[in-house]
DNA sequence: TAAACCGTGATTTTCGAAAATCTGATTGCG
DNA sequence: CGCAATCAGATTTTCGAAAATCACGGTTTA
């Protein structure tokens, strides 16, 4: 592995967890330390990352973290309801038995993980770190089977555009308030095994809306979402 | 604009246009040479058409053109029409007098540049450059009132990876064979102008479905689509 | 006073050399 | 003769310096 795709990685990873918040510039000098590489490892990790919305590029101004703000999350959060719904789909169409039996796995592994969570778990801790990757792995499974390489590269990449979202609020507690995760999952598990196109299409929607709706929280105060009145 | 944008427009175009074809190694020394630039924006330009999927890497063993196939257009086509048939039904319902202009002002000045096209009229001749511009210009004026930002982010990178097949192919005659491409357009403006969603829709798949058809012919020979018998 | 002009320092961008790695052919050994 | 080890040339990748550009504060001028 390359030092530039190390850097990718380890930059992905800071800007999806919130460790480089959005809208902050990403100046050259401090991430040459912070990473242990040069100029061009950087920089090609940073234009990779720009093609993937997670980072902006001011021409000669700079690189910095790609903004956040409630309209980028709901589009974020919609475009990937268009995306995986219609892999869904298709891997309800086309999935076999080892299909079947991956969901099957991957909800299996994610319960048990699920259950390991106690209260006192930090967000960056490692159980629950192994929980986002077996949260992940059966969103994954779900539509892995629907054949078309692009379709799981858009959910992947938007996968990581709402986690930006949702990751930094777990720190907050109030985060899943009245809100069976696990049921949901399960019901979604059932509707794809039991080939039901449209209601596991309407889960999986209902599922990623409501996430949205609980994230909205954290734009309560200042980047207002509706029209200005006096000030 | 700075050198790397420069080299990354001009490399997507040479890679769109067939100029460079699917495959062909990438070697640093005479990229340096064809574009005049060093490696760093050379490498910068690399790596955002990678994440584009029109160059892939192969770590310590250079860039190359990504290859095409017949599974690839595919691909490339269906994902088109799930993103750009999202899109356009968003901008259906959501789109204003003035998205109802453009597309009329677009398909006027397609048709214009349409009706200046002749028989000896070069593929890759002003005239014929005018038309692809036109024509690229018209199928975003659909969607341009989609509203998501990533939709017509997807709908423009997808009509590249689309562009690589259509392109070369022009340059054989019997292309557009039996096939009214201006009449196609003319039902999906006024599909949308009537705000006839489900009929759009379907207009738009069975367009780019139809174009996918014509462009199979140059996959009839070496990459085999079936299965292999004796050789 | 306000606006335009110009240094100065910080930052980005680009360059080419140096280091690291791969490829392919040759040699040596069993 | 076959196969592993080795070496030379080619290529990629990385580095840090140099060039280009920007931001900002002070100065001059009308």
């Amino acid at each position: 592995m390359t030092l530039a795709e190390k850097v990718y990685v380890l930059l992905r990873r800071d800007i999806v967890s919130g460790a480089l918040p959005g809208g902050q510039p990403l100046r050259l000098e401090p991430l040459r330390q912070r990473y242990g590489a040069g100029f061009s490892p950087l920089r090609e990790a940073l234009n990779r990352l720009q093609a993937e919305r997670l980072v902006v590029q001011a021409p000669l101004r700079g690189f910095s973290v790609a903004p956040i703000s409630r309209a980028e999350m709901w589009d974020a959060i919609e475009t990937r309801i268009t995306i995986e719904v219609e892999a869904l789909r298709r891997a309800i169409a086309r999935g076999d038995d080892g299909w079947e039996a991956r969901i099957v796995g991957a909800f299996h592994a994610l319960s048990r993980q699920s259950a390991r969570m106690g209260p006192r778990d930090q967000p960056g801790g490692e159980i629950h770190q192994a929980l986002e990757a077996r949260h992940r792995a059966f969103h994954r499974a779900l539509i892995d089977a629907c054949g078309s390489p692009r379709l799981l590269d858009y959910a992947e990449r938007l996968h990581a555009e709402t986690e930006r979202y949702r990751l930094p609020v777990l720190a907050g507690d109030g985060a899943g308030a009245a809100r069976d995760v696990p049921g949901e999952h399960r019901a979604l598990m059932e509707a794809a095994l039991a080939r039901g196109a449209n209601q596991a299409a309407a889960l999986l929607a209902a599922h990623y809306r409501r996430t949205g709706a609980a994230l909205e929280a954290q734009f309560a105060d200042s980047p207002a979402p509706a029209k200005p009145e006096t000030a």
